[in-house]
Formats: structure tokens, sequence, C-alpha cells
DNA sequence: AACGGCTTCTGAACCGTTACGGTCTGCTGC
DNA sequence: GCAGCAGACCGTAACGGTTCAGAAGCCGTT
């Protein structure tokens, strides 16, 4: 089978139909609309294509002409290869990729690394809209999506009043997730976050970081644990975060030993990722703390380790969230208002969180 | 910041230089070649730009006219949306990405559903070049895929003769890992396998079907089976062979629940793969069978979960395959001969193989 | 005064296709 | 014998850029 015709130059739409003696249109329609000719022709059109090692329409010319892609963008916070190491992530990519799969469209990852600010991959993508997914508010590549014309929807962070929405309400869940933890009786807990800006700052977060956080979803994870322990009389000055740039495992188990350094009395780590949480259960084994009995640790996310586990976390549909975003975007019609679309959570009360010692439901023993 | 100028029709490279009173050409070099010149009316035009609503090169146009879309194309085996649920798949993907990042690529995963065999969506995607990973021989998409005259990389299936691979020698693998068990003094062992085709049979194979089936590397990984006992006298028409043509734990542990529904007596079985291992090791749990006391069991792959769980098994480098295909299809230049990677593998012994009862090595006890 | 060299900008060709609005042919029906 | 009408095919004009070989203007040299 030749791959190329040797010698001559690629064969194109044009030089099939003079070699046919057809026009253009013909050759174009012997592809694109078999009704519009004789099959007899569309036979020798074909037949001679295949002579002559014409692959059939060049996608690239195509798109131009008919101002379509075929594929949707993605846009993603993180170097690519990192998403694909996030459970989170990687759950969402399927859910979006459900989604591209059932309109017949490409899912085109868009290579943004935060090192090299380069948004020239931004401007060269070939796409027909772009879903952004968990970026910071100040996101070069996320202004450069912006400023292109296509239908643009974000997943879960930042909020834009212009444009689409799908996420969850960060701030109720996890106001619901301290409230639990706050009727088990503790009062000396500690917090464990991720990156609340672009720059790194592992450790302690000060308050005005808190507020300027950069990620909307973690100052909005804050905020409801700090409106739930206020509320509950605990002074949020006095609950130390811990803040971590990278999001794994080791990460959140490092952080959780700073704060247990820092801060031995807690009696409680609420994470705002479940990727933190079961860093911080690997932590407090390392420590001989028994969990719950010992330090009662909380999750958010509800990835399958983490439901494996029986971690008490929140779990949002994160594949749901995925498709949403597809939907939503593939659906887009030219203008209309924004739409936003807020996903359900779900508290799930696993066997990391009990009461404090002092604080146990009386037991009736032998 | 106006996302599009109302009423007129969106500004074009042309419409901007009309304005401007300039030559296309210079409002180009205004964008990809700042040099060409004055800084004073490179400014003039940028801001013009924005003011016009102008957001730079149309990427499509751009494409067909440089003959390069900046995007790799991806080609799976199974829904796209599969790909993600698959650690393999995944790890191969990050690789890849890794790749693509380095050199300011695109990923553009191209949607293959089995079920409809729409070929369209390769013909329709804009891309520089295509990995292949892991199909079947006779997958249509893979054949659309050569048919366009792109350079192309398979990963591990099939081997074409044409077209550049990478891939681990899984023959030789398999037969080392055979080795093993046989070491250990197995005799009467059992097989699960992933799919052999494109047709599923989730049951027994028979001994035509390992050797017409159409993904190389099961029946490589078979043939090191075979060929590694038939070595050790065991007559490979005796030894059961379940496939799955899911892949997942709950195949696996099905396809194990079959074996030793129908062959109790089996001490040991190797399974293509880490997941159906995994779904073994469950089924072997809940048939309160010892491992590997009662029953060696073993993988390959050599997956994360595996290495944690302490899986006997093959590890090969996943992410490296993804990040060789992704080098070797970037740094193709024109014709040479087609290229050919493999990469090492290496034997784990890990806790679920031992000898069979009655064969363990001497135990001087008290 | 002619010349060469530099910077800055331009004109026109070209990339490969599809959309749109025709024309041409031959057949039906009266 | 001719209007009317499909069906089959075609010509032209985009689509929105990049690129290359100059042209124009300016400056310093010989």
């Amino acid at each position: 089978m030749p791959r190329s015709t040797p010698g001559r130059r690629p064969a194109t739409l044009a030089s099939l139909a003079a070699e046919l003696g057809v026009s253009r249109t013909t050759v174009s329609n012997a592809y694109n609309r078999p009704d519009q000719l004789s099959p007899e022709l569309r036979k020798r059109v074909l037949d001679t294509a295949r002579v002559l090692g014409y692959p059939g329409p060049d996608p690239v010319a195509r798109s131009l002409r008919t101002r379509k892609a075929g594929a949707v963008g993605l846009l993603l916070t993180e170097n690519l290869s990192y998403a694909f190491r996030d459970p989170g992530a990687i759950e969402f990519l399927e859910g979006l990729a459900l989604a591209c799969e059932d309109a017949g469209q490409g899912l085109h990852l868009v290579p943004a690394s935060p090192e090299r600010e380069d948004v020239a991959s931004v401007h060269r993508a070939g796409v027909d809209g772009f879903v952004v997914y968990s970026v910071p508010e100040d996101d070069p590549h996320l202004a450069a999506v912006l400023e292109r014309p296509l239908p643009t929807v974000i997943a879960d962070q930042p909020r834009a009043a212009s444009v689409d929405h799908v996420g969850i309400d960060d701030h109720a869940a996890m106001q619901r997730l301290a409230r639990h933890v706050i009727e088990l009786g503790h009062k000396h807990v500690g917090v464990l976050c991720m990156r609340l800006g672009r720059d790194r700052n592992d450790g302690f977060v000060s308050l005005p970081r808190q507020h300027s956080a950069r990620y909307h979803v973690q100052r909005a994870r804050l905020a409801g644990l700090r409106d739930a322990f206020e509320a509950a009389g605990v002074d949020w000055n006095t609950v130390p975060v811990v803040e971590r740039f990278d999001h794994s495992l080791a990460d959140g188990a490092r952080a959780a030993g700073q704060l247990l350094d820092r801060d031995p009395q807690v009696t409680a780590i609420l994470c705002t990722s479940d990727l933190l949480a079961l860093g911080a259960l690997d932590e407090a084994g390392r420590r001989g703390l028994r969990v719950p009995q010992d330090l009662t640790v909380t999750g958010f996310d509800g990835i399958a380790e983490a439901l494996r586990t029986e971690l008490t976390t929140v779990r949002q549909p994160v594949l749901d969230k995925g498709r949403t975003a597809g939907e939503l975007l593939l659906s887009t019609k030219d203008p209309g208002r924004p739409r936003s679309v807020t996903l359900d959570t779900e508290l799930i009360t696993g066997k990391t969180s009990a009461g404090p010692r002092g604080y146990e439901e009386p037991w009736f023993g032998p």
C-alpha cells in the first residue's frame, strides 16, 4: 500500500479532480455527500484516490472552511503529566471523555506548564471550545483561553461571572463536615489544605493568605471550616492551617507532621482533600497515633482509595462534573446568559472520625 | 473586555491590516516575528487588535499554511473514557504527556468507540502524527491512521513491519515468570488472560483461539507460558486458559472463579495482567484459599497497586513506554527505516508465590 | 554622485478544502 | 413539441493565514 506517491507532490483534492477531469466539488462530494453524485462516478473517484495515494480531504483545510475542529480543548492547572497522577483529575477526565465520545469530538489536552508561561499553546490549539479545570484566578493560560472567541466552560475554579461553570458548593459541604467533627466534640483542630496561590508556600498559612487565596475552591473550603468553628465558639485565629503546594500522599504526610510537631494536642485534622488526608493517616500511623481513637482525620472529594479506607469525607461527583462540563460546552448555542451547574455532595462518615478522648459516648461494657 | 465585537463580523488579520493601513504581512509579523518591524508599529498593531477584539492569528488557518497542527494524536483500543480506568493506560498517557509537554505539543485523544466503527474521527483529527496504543491488529481505526500520510508510532501492539514501535519482549518476560513458578514446583496451573480478539469470549480458550489471537501482546505472553511449561514437561493442552474481554478487578475475580470451579486442583494461577491477578486474589480470599500457601497467583505489568500488594509479577516501564513513544514520534525525520525500541522488564518475586503443598523446601523448625 | 547595506514594510502566491448558487442533460406529462 | 423538473455536476469565492522575494527609504562610504 503506497503511503505516499514517491517523487510527486502529495495528491490533493484538486489534483485528483484534475486527474479525473471532474471538478473539485465532485471529489469533495464523493467523500462528504455520496448522494450528490452517481455511484459509478463516486467509485471511480475513490478508486483513483487509492491509486494516487490521496488520503482523503485534509482535516485542517476542512476545519478552516467549515469552522469546526471536531475537538474540545482542555486546560488543566498543572503539567499535563501531573493530571494523570491526581485521582480527581483522572475521574474528571473520564467524565469529560465520556461526553466528548458521545458527541464524536476529540479531546485536545493543552500543554500548559506552569513554569514557562507559554501561552502560545493555547493560541495554537485548533479546537471548538475549551473546558478549564481548576486553575487559579490569575492563570495566564486561562486569560488566553478567554481571549479566544470560543465557548468555554470552567469546572471548579475560578468562578467567572461571564463564563459557564460547573462545580459544587464547597463552602456548604465543608461546613457540614466541620459540624460533624464539632458534634463529635472536637475543639482543638488543625487543617491541611492544598495550594492557595501560584507561589509555593509549604507551611503554615496566615489569615491574609487565606483570604487572598487565588484558588476559590480552597478559599471556600477554608471559609466553610471557619464559619462552622466560629459558630461553635472556636477562635479561627487559633486554628493552625498548613498548606502544601504539591498534591500527593507524601505531602499530606509531611504537612500532618508539621502540624503535629507544632500542635501535638490537636484531636482532629481536617484536610481539604482526600489525598492529603490519606497522607495524614500514614503520618499518624508512623507516630503511633490510633485513628480515630487518638486522632480524627477527615478528607474531601471521595476518591476511590478514600472510600476503600473508610475515610470520613465529602463525596463529590467528579465524573459527573467532567461529563457535565463537556455537555455544557457541546450544547453551547451562541450567546445566552452564562449557565452554572452546582452538583450535590454527600457527607460520608467513615471510620476515621470519632470523639476526642474523654468525649466518647458512654460505653456499657461488661 | 469585548469577547467579540458585536454587530460586525469577527476581525481577521486582513481586516486588522486594512484598519491600520498596513499589509497583512506586517500584522502577521507583529505576532510571529517581532524583530521584523519597528516596536512602535508593533505596539500600534497589538493595541488596535485589542480594540477590535482580534484574538490573534487563527490556529487552524495557520496550521493549514504551515502544515503543522502542534498536536499529537492518540489512538487507544477502547472507549476514551475506559483509558482513564486502566492503570496501565493512565501511566502510558502520563509518559506520553510528558514528552508532548517537553515539545510544547498538544495531545489529541481520538474518540474511537469500538461499537460504531466510525473511522471519521481519525480522518478529522488535525494532528502532526499518531501514537497508537495497544490495539488489535484488525482495528479499523488503526487502518485509518496508517492511511494518513503522517508519522506514526505503535506502542505495544500490533507490531507492524513498516511502523515505528515501542514495547517489551512479552514472550521472554512471561517465560521468565513461568520458570519462576516452575522452579517453585508447580505442575498444575491455570491461566487468566485478557481479550484475544475484538469479539467477546468470557470463558475458556481453545488452542486455535490462542494462536489466532488478534492481540499480539496476549498471544506472546501465552506463548511464553506455553514454551516454559512445555519445556518443563507440562502438556500445554491440559492447561486451562480463561479469557476476559473486560479488564477489571471484578473480571479477574470472576475468571478465577470460573477456573477454580472447573479445575479446583490448580496450585497456581498465572495472569497476563496485574488487574486480573488482583481480582484472582480477591476470589481466592473469598474461597478461603490462602495465598501463597494454598494458591500461587502472579500478574504482569507492575502497576502501583500490585507492587503495594507485593504481587509476584513482571514490572514493565509503562511510563517510559509512553514517553519513548512520544519522543520517537516527535523526532521522526521523514523516511528512514522504521525504528523499534524494546524496553527492559524486571521479574518481581512478591509474596503471592510459593511452592505448592508438599513441595516446600525443608523447614528445620523446633 | 554612485554604491552598498541595513531596516522596515509590501505584493502576491499559496495552503487544501467546502459553501453557495448556479448550469446542463434528459426525462415525464400533457 | 415543449414546459417543468429532477439529478448530476461545476465555477467561483471564500476560509484566514504565512512566506518569500523584493521595494522604499535612509545612512554612511568611497
